[in-house]
DNA sequence: TTAACTGTATTATCACGAATAGTACACCTA
DNA sequence: TAGGTGTACTATTCGTGATAATACAGTTAA
């Protein structure tokens, strides 16, 4: 369910908290589901519980899950809203890296085609805001 | 020249570095510009000269800065070249980001439009790989 | 030649945050 | 009641970015 990465810059509960919220916008997670626990989560991917405590704190913050005391972590309905909605405001990102590339040289026409193509393989349903 | 947040997450030695590529790529810094001296520019940016230093080093193991000892740090003749090489294998960014946009329910069309304002805008010349 | 600049190297130390370790308590349910 | 769940807390380890303080060598211009 998740790939973590201990090498990588990012944190691993960060690592968690991004995978956690790319499966809801993929439909992999659903409103209802339930996360899988603290201390399965941890003894799977091999690190500390409070580093998926912390994981999951995080994501209870920002709405995406909600916390059933003594039966579990369950994905929030409007999580998937949420996403859209945050998404959203990260269009400067796509700007950002786009006139980095462009300033390399790459062709806009390039970049479009790619866009085309991800477009068409990612049959994805809209977001309805 | 540079514009540093210390409260960023990423390392400050490494502002030094990304913005310096930008400046080459804009055309801004140009072959054989020389950079300002480690401790002047420590001075001005009011950090560690070994901060500098430690970003020098990376420029300089990158090929986009050539050290001459006593004189100082001079662009490197390749470094424009380079730099449009290696943004090109940094495409799959730009996928993983459109990925993301795209799931998140924003229109194809929305991230096109963008891609033709920043175009238009960006009027820069070419990378002759 | 000297002074003042340049890059380079070294060592030690501090500061911050991620991650671990261990324990404890409360809730729910079969 | 037993075993699962979330939650809370403290202490510690560890990596690394950043600082501090020197020291040495090459270049340049007065």
């Amino acid at each position: 369910m998740f790939r973590i990465e201990p090498l990588s810059r990012q944190p691993v509960y960060e690592q968690i908290v991004e995978q956690t919220e790319t499966l809801v916008l993929t439909g992999s997670l659903k409103a209802g589901d339930q996360m899988p626990s603290v201390r399965s989560l941890a003894v799977t991917l091999s690190i500390n519980p409070n580093t998926i405590q912390k994981a999951y704190i995080e994501l209870d913050r920002r709405g995406i899950i909600q916390a059933a005391p003594g039966k579990g972590n369950f994905i929030s309905p409007a999580a998937y809203d949420l996403l859209c909605q945050t998404k959203r405001s990260q269009l400067d990102a796509f700007d950002t890296l786009v006139r980095e590339l462009l300033l390399a040289g790459i062709e806009k026409e390039e970049l479009c085609g790619r866009l085309d193509t991800l477009a068409a393989t990612s049959l994805k349903g809209e977001c309805d805001v």
